[in-house]
DNA sequence: CCAAATATAGACCGATCGGTCTATTTCACA
DNA sequence: TGTGAAATAGACCGATCGGTCTATATTTGG
């Protein structure tokens, strides 16, 4: 069982990502953490060193849950076509219209990329994590036969990750998945377009 | 001939646009824009209301700066496939490797999507001014025959300009511009298969 | 070249920043 | 249920925040 200080810390992590992925972690203060958390100065620094490792253990968690969430989209299908598919779909629902402030790479990775060397290796791995994701599902659909071996899975990963960020970029931006629906509906037929 | 105070003003402008597209605004104190402009606090605010105001100047100008120099790279061509591949070439050697904190969209838009309704909005605009461009340069090239009638121009202007952004994101996570590269070459084989 | 207008320096303001520390509360366990 | 240990409240700290204001410096037109 969790002690105590794991439970609130836990707590606290949970309640600064969402601000943190709104509104920024430089534009969050430990005051705004202390609000969300209903907690006092103390409970916060009773937990936490200082405020970088907030921001850091908060990206982490934020990558888990996606990369959990990205391979429940992906194990919610059998063929190599639906788990992409599901992908897709995962990304214009979940992450373009959440009330969570959108995908954490994109928020943490454009503060961090000339702020916070830490924080931008974090972001850098959890994108190779979710690409390699993408990368062998198009890999063992080639091999099961279901896509053509012409197909780059490796290329096509990038291809399908870059437009997606991107994707929720706009969508955010425009408070519409409007981009995004004709973003994947190109990829989508690509994918068709591989089955054989 | 501009005022003293009109060439103060942009000179400030100048100095706070690499912090903020860098540091971010809420991650840029007015003390870093004093020293980056080698002015004091009068000579800041005599200028500017606050720093609301020098954030919203800073983004307009980054944003014509960056719509100025789309023009050029697309105007330094006549073809629609030349112009297209000067655009894409510009997005890989000038957002992506310069010093000045890569693309303003995208920067801006991550901070401000949650936080800032006005600089969302010309965010907003920046983005559909430039896949306007992208979309009238490919429209162009299909009403002079360069391009296949089939070609839907507003969809790979989405696709073209989706694709960039994530790949500048993940370019400057990964300091390396491989990604962008790989999209950049499969554009320009699809743009190459659209000639006729 | 001088005077009025313009523009900047920098002291100062209250609020808020991240962070510390101790008193108090809450918890786990005997 | 009592007690030592663990965890949290909140006063407090110096530094820094965005912003104001006045004295000084600079510029410009007569």
């Amino acid at each position: 069982m969790l002690t105590k200080a794991e439970k609130t810390r836990q707590h606290i992590i949970e309640k600064a990502a969402v601000l943190f992925n709104k509104k920024g972690m430089a534009g969050t203060s430990i005051n705004d953490i202390m609000q969300a958390a209903n907690l006092a100065k103390g409970g916060i620094y009773g937990n936490f060193e200082n405020k970088e490792e907030i921001c850091l253990e908060v990206f982490k968690y934020l990558s888990k849950n996606l990369l959990g969430l990205i391979d429940a989209a992906l194990n919610s299908r059998d063929s190599a076509k639906d788990k992409l598919y599901a992908l897709l779909d995962f990304y214009e629902d979940a992450l373009l219209y959440s009330d969570k402030g959108g995908c954490p790479v994109l928020n943490f990775g454009t503060e961090a990329d000339d702020t916070n060397p830490v924080i931008k290796q974090a972001v850098n791995k959890t994108i190779k994590d979710t690409q390699d994701r993408i990368t062998r599902v198009i890999a063992d659909g080639i091999e099961s036969g279901e896509f053509s071996p012409s197909v780059n899975a490796g290329a096509f990963a990038v291809k399908m990750y870059l437009s997606t960020e991107g994707a929720i970029l706009v969508g955010r931006i425009q408070n519409s998945n409007q981009q995004m629906k004709i973003m994947n509906d190109i990829l989508k037929a690509e994918i068709e377009s591989f089955s054989q």
